[in-house]
RNA sequence: GCCCAGGUGGUGGAAUUGGUAUACACGCAAGACUUAAAAUCUUGUCUCAGCAAUGGGAUGCGGGUUCGAUUCCCGCCCUGGGCACCA
C-alpha cells in the first residue's frame, strides 16, 4: 500500500468522515448500504471478499456523493462450527480464536479503504448481541412460532448435530460432506411454514428475478385436493393428496409412506404384518444417499387392504412404499399409472392395471405400456364420464367441484417449505433460553434474566451422546425454575447460527446508542433507518439467510416490534470468483490472497482491477495478468491531472468538453447499474482524449469525482492537489450538460440490402433528403446501387441509411 | 426431470425499445528510446482472398420474421447455478 493510501486512511479516521449520526439524518437522506457480514475464519479475507466488499463500498460512496447520508456497517457472524472444531483440535477457545481472526480481518478491511463505521460494529457471539437473539427467540416463542417437537430429523454424525433441511445437500452435510442420517429426536423449530404464503409475495422488492424464483421454488406452493376414500372393512377413510384429481378415473391403487399415520393406525388389520414390518424397518435404515444410489427403483409391499374409488367403484389395493414421503400432503398417494411416471413404474413392478384417461398432443389413444406414453403435462380427457373431451386444466377444476359437492374431499394448499429446525447439539452458539422444571414443564427464561450466558470453561470434546457439551456443564445446567423456584435444568441446545444472522441488520443502526443496552434495537432509529436500502451478498443464501431474514422481519412486524415487513428493499448478488474454473477453497488449495497485490499495486488499483474483470453480478475466473493495465491507467490518469494542476493549456476545448460530458453521463449510469467495468473503460477513453486535448482544472476536478467511488485514495489526493475542499466524498456528483453532447456532424452508416457499404459524414441538422443524397453519392455505395433499381429507402435519424435494391 | 442464468477474437469482456459486431483492457508482433533489460511511447492484431481498393465468412448449432438479427420467434446442443420420488 502506498503512503498516499495510508495518509488518507488516517485523515478519514481522524476527521470521522464515515461516522453516521443516526438521529440527525433526515429520513429522505438516509441510505443503509449493507453487505453480508463475513465469518471470521482463520483464512482471513480472500479475493472473493474483496470482489464483494469493494464494489459495495464504491456504491456507497457513489450514493454519498449524490447527497445521501450513507450508513455502511460491518461486523462478524462469529458463532458456528469451524471455531468450535478448531477448539477441539487445538484447545484454543473459540472466543479467543474468533477475536484474533476478527481483528486480523478488521486490519485487512481498513487497508481496503472502505467507509465502514466501526463505532457500530457487532459480533454475533458477544453476549451483548446474543442476549437479544435470545430475546427474539422468546418473542417468537410467546407467539407460538417457536416450538419443540419429536420428529425424524437430519443428523450429521461427523458434526454431531442436527441440520436444517436447507443445510443438507444430496443427502450429505453441507459443511463436512458426511452422509446425513435420519434420527427421531426432540428438537426446536421455528414455524416458518405459517409464513409460506406471505413469503411468496415480493411486492415492492427490487430483487433479482432468479432469487425470487429460487425462494418460490423452495416454498413450493401447490394447489390440490384431499380425497377421502372408504377402506374396505375399516371404519375411517383414507385421505390422499393430489394436484391432479382430473385423472382420478384412471386411479388403480393407493400407496402410503412407511412412516405415515395410516400405517400406524391400521397396522393391525394388515394381511401380512411381518412382511410390512420388515419393509418399514429396511426403508427407515436407508439413508437418502442410498435411496438416490438405488436409482429410484420402486419397491413396496401390499397391506391386503382395499380403498374404494367413489367415482368408479373400483377396488384399489393399498401398498406401502418408500417412494411416498410421509411429510408431504397426507403421506398417502393415489396411484394413476397412466399419467404419473412414478405411479407407472410402481404399477409395472406390481403388475397393476394401467388406465388411460388423457390423450396428449400426439393423439395416441392406445393402451399405455411404455414410459414414453405416460402423459403428464397437457391433453384432453377420455374414459372419464362427465369429464370426457375436457382440457385437463378445466377438468381439474370440474372434478374438484364434483368431489367437494359429494363430500368426498376438500381443496387444500400444500407447501414444500418445512419448519425451520434451529436447535444444534453444539457449544459455540446462542443458548436457547428455556428451562425445564419437573413441576412447571417447559418455562421460558424471563427477559430480565437474559442473556443466558455461555460458560467459558467447558470441555469441547464430542462424547458421541448426541448432546451439546453444555449438557455436561453442571454450572450451566442447574438452575432454579423461574416460576416455582424448584431445582430445574436448562436447555442444552444452542441455536443455528442462521438465527443470529436473521436480524443483525436490525441492530446495526442502534449500536453504540444508549438504547441498545436496553433493547434489541432502538425503535426510533430503526423506524428511520431500516429496511436496508441496498443489500449485497452471494446468491447461495437465497433459500437460507435471505428467506429466514424475511421470516423474522415479517414475524417481528406482526408482533408489533417494527413497522415494516421486508428487511431488504434492493438486493444484488455478486458473482463468484473462480480460479482455474473451480470455486476457491482451502481444500482445493486454489485460494488467492489479495494481500500481495494490495502491497504491490495499492488498494485502489486492486479494487479497480476486480471491478474491471467484468460485470459485478457475473463474477469470473481470477487471473492477475491484466492488473498492469489498471496500474498504467492510474499513471495516465495522474498524468492528466498533474498537467491540469500545473496550469496546462487546453488545445481543443470543444473536443475535451464533448468527451468530458459524455463520460459523466456514461460513468453515472454505469455505476448506477453496478457496471463498474464499463464505467472504467469510459474513463480510460476519456484519458486518451485528454492526453491529446490537454486538461484544465475545472474538468480535472470533475473527472476526479467520477473516479472517486472506485479509487477513493487516488481521488482524495488529486482532489486536494486541485484545491478541492476536503473531502471529495462531501462534494456533489458532477452533472453532464446536454449541450456538449450535441455533435456538429453525424456519421451515417450506409447499407445496401442490409449490408454495410460505406459511411458518410453530414451536418447534424441535415434532413432526410440531404442525407440520402449524400449517401447515394458515396462512391462505393453508388457502385452497389448500379446493380439494380432502388425499391425502398430507409432512414433512421442519426444512425443509418439503407437502400433496398432489386436486380433489374 | 423441473426452474434460472449464460455461450461473442488467443484471453477478460463491450454493444440489445432490431441499425457501422468485436469498445476498453490483457496478450502477441513490429518499431522508437536504451550498451542492455525493465519501464514508457508509436503502429498493427476476428478470419479468408487480394499489393491495395474491395469482397466473402463469422456472435454455440439449425430454421424463421425483417431492408437489416449478438438482440425477436421456433427447434436443438453445451456450460454454470438452484431444486429434485412434493403426488
Amino acid at each position: 500500500m502506498s503512503d498516499i493510501e495510508k495518509k488518507w486512511q488516517k485523515k478519514w479516521a481522524s476527521s470521522k468522515l464515515y461516522k453516521t449520526d443516526m438521529k440527525k439524518t433526515a429520513p429522505k437522506d438516509k441510505y443503509y448500504n449493507l453487505v453480508m457480514f463475513p465469518y471470521p475464519s482463520g483464512d482471513k479475507l480472500h479475493i472473493g471478499h474483496w470482489y464483494n466488499f469493494a464494489p459495495a463500498d464504491s456504491h456507497g460512496r457513489f450514493m454519498r456523493m449524490h447527497g445521501k447520508t450513507v450508513f455502511e456497517p460491518m461486523g462478524f457472524d462469529s458463532f458456528g462450527l469451524p471455531a468450535e472444531n478448531y477448539a477441539i483440535k487445538t484447545g484454543v477457545h473459540p472466543e479467543k480464536s474468533i477475536a484474533k481472526n476478527a481483528s486480523k480481518m478488521v486490519e485487512q478491511l481498513s487497508v481496503m479503504g472502505t467507509m465502514y463505521d466501526w463505532d457500530k460494529t457487532l459480533k454475533t457471539s458477544d453476549p451483548e448481541y446474543y442476549k437479544w437473539t435470545q430475546w427474539v427467540f422468546l418473542q417468537l416463542y410467546k407467539a407460538g412460532l417457536a416450538y419443540k417437537k419429536k420428529q425424524g430429523v437430519n443428523w450429521c454424525p461427523s458434526c454431531q448435530t442436527v441440520l436444517a433441511n436447507e443445510q443438507v445437500l444430496e443427502g450429505a452435510c453441507e459443511r463436512c460432506k458426511h452422509e446425513v442420517e435420519k434420527k427421531d429426536l426432540e428438537q426446536w423449530f421455528f414455524k416458518i411454514s405459517d409464513y409460506a404464503e406471505k413469503l411468496l409475495n415480493y411486492d415492492g422488492l427490487d430483487w433479482p428475478e432468479n432469487t425470487k424464483a429460487m425462494q418460490s421454488n423452495w416454498i413450493g406452493k401447490s394447489e390440490g385436493i384431499n380425497i377421502w376414500y372408504n377402506v374396505e372393512g375399516a371404519e375411517d377413510k383414507i385421505s390422499v393428496y393430489t394436484t391432479r384429481p382430473d385423472t382420478n378415473f384412471g386411479a388403480t391403487f393407493i400407496v402410503v409412506a412407511p412412516e405415515s399415520e395410516f400405517v400406524k393406525k391400521h397396522f393391525d388389520s394388515f394381511e401380512n404384518k411381518k412382511n410390512v414390518e420388515k419393509y418399514i424397518n429396511a426403508s427407515r435404515k436407508k439413508s437418502d444417499i442410498e435411496r438416490i444410489a438405488e436409482g429410484r427403483k420402486k419397491t413396496g409391499v401390499s397391506t391386503g387392504l382395499f380403498a374404494i374409488n367413489s367415482l368408479t367403484g373400483r377396488k384399489m389395493p393399498i401398498f406401502v412404499s418408500d417412494f411416498v414421503l410421509a411429510n408431504v400432503g397426507t403421506g398417502c398417494v393415489v396411484g394413476v399409472p397412466g399419467h404419473d411416471i412414478r405411479d407407472f413404474e410402481f404399477a409395472i413392478e406390481k403388475k397393476i392395471e394401467i388406465v388411460r384417461v388423457v390423450v396428449g398432443k400426439d393423439g395416441d389413444k392406445s393402451p399405455i405400456t411404455k414410459k414414453e406414453q405416460v402423459q403428464e403435462e397437457s391433453g384432453v380427457m377420455i374414459n372419464s364420464e362427465f369429464l370426457e373431451g375436457m382440457d385437463i386444466h378445466k377438468a381439474t377444476e370440474a372434478i374438484k367441484d364434483h368431489i367437494e359437492k359429494n363430500g368426498w374431499g376438500e381443496r387444500v394448499i400444500n407447501y414444500k417449505l418445512r419448519d425451520w429446525l434451529i436447535s444444534r447439539q453444539r457449544y459455540w452458539g446462542a443458548p436457547i433460553p428455556i428451562i425445564y422444571c419437573k413441576k412447571c414443564g417447559e418455562v421460558p427464561v424471563p427477559e430480565k434474566d437474559l442473556p443466558v450466558e455461555l460458560p467459558l470453561d467447558v470441555k469441547f470434546e464430542l462424547r458421541g451422546d448426541g448432546q451439546s457439551p453444555l449438557a455436561h456443564s453442571r454450572k450451566f445446567m442447574n438452575v432454579v425454575c423461574p416460576k416455582c423456584g424448584a431445582a430445574a435444568k436448562r436447555e442444552s441446545d444452542t441455536m443455528d447460527t442462521f438465527v443470529c444472522s436473521s436480524w443483525y441488520f436490525l441492530r446495526y443502526p442502534s449500536m453504540g446508542n444508549a438504547a441498545s443496552k436496553k433493547a434489541a434495537f432502538d425503535k426510533e432509529v430503526t423506524k428511520k433507518w431500516v429496511p436496508v436500502d441496498m443489500y449485497i451478498g452471494g446468491p447461495e443464501h437465497a433459500c437460507m439467510h435471505l428467506l429466514y431474514a424475511r421470516f423474522f422481519t415479517k414475524a417481528l412486524h406482526d408482533l408489533g416490534h417494527i413497522d415494516f415487513d421486508e428487511p431488504f428493499k434492493k438486493l444484488i448478488h455478486q458473482g463468484m470468483v473462480t480460479k482455474d474454473g473451480a470455486k476457491m477453497s482451502k481444500s482445493k488449495g486454489n485460494v488467492v490472497s489479495p494481500d500481495a497485490f494490495v502491497e504491490k499495486y495499492g488498494s485502489d488499483v486492486f479494487r479497480m482491477y476486480l471491478m474491471f474483470m467484468g460485470p459485478f453480478t457475473q463474477g469470473g475466473s481470477w487471473d492477475d495478468k491484466g492488473i498492469k493495465g489498471i496500474a498504467r491507467f492510474v499513471d495516465k490518469f495522474s498524468g492528466i491531472v498533474g498537467q491540469a494542476v500545473g496550469g496546462g493549456k487546453v488545445s481543443d476545448k470543444d473536443s475535451l468538453m464533448a468527451a468530458l460530458h459524455k463520460t459523466i453521463k456514461k460513468v453515472t449510469s454505469d455505476i448506477e447499474k453496478f457496471h463498474f467495468n464499463t464505467a472504467l473503460s469510459a474513463l480510460m477513453e476519456f484519458v486518451a482524449v485528454a492526453q491529446i486535448t490537454g486538461m484544465d482544472k475545472v474538468s480535472a476536478k470533475k473527472v476526479v469525482q467520477l473516479i472517486a467511488p472506485m479509487a477513493p485514495h487516488l481521488a482524495e489526493e488529486h482532489w486536494a492537489s486541485l484545491g478541492g475542499k476536503y473531502s471529495v466524498f462531501d462534494s456533489s456528483w458532477p452533472k453532464f450538460d446536454p449541450k456538449y453532447l450535441i455533435a456538429s456532424s453525424v456519421t451515417y452508416a450506409i447499407q445496401v440490402n442490409g449490408k454495410m457499404r460505406g459511411t458518410v459524414e453530414v451536418a447534424a441538422d441535415a434532413g432526410k433528403a440531404d442525407v440520402l443524397a449524400a449517401a447515394r453519392s458515396e462512391s462505393n455505395v453508388a457502385k452497389h446501387l448500379e446493380s439494380g433499381k432502388v425499391v425502398k429507402e430507409i432512414f433512421v435519424p442519426g444512425k443509418i441509411v439503407g437502400f433496398v435494391v432489386k436486380a433489374s
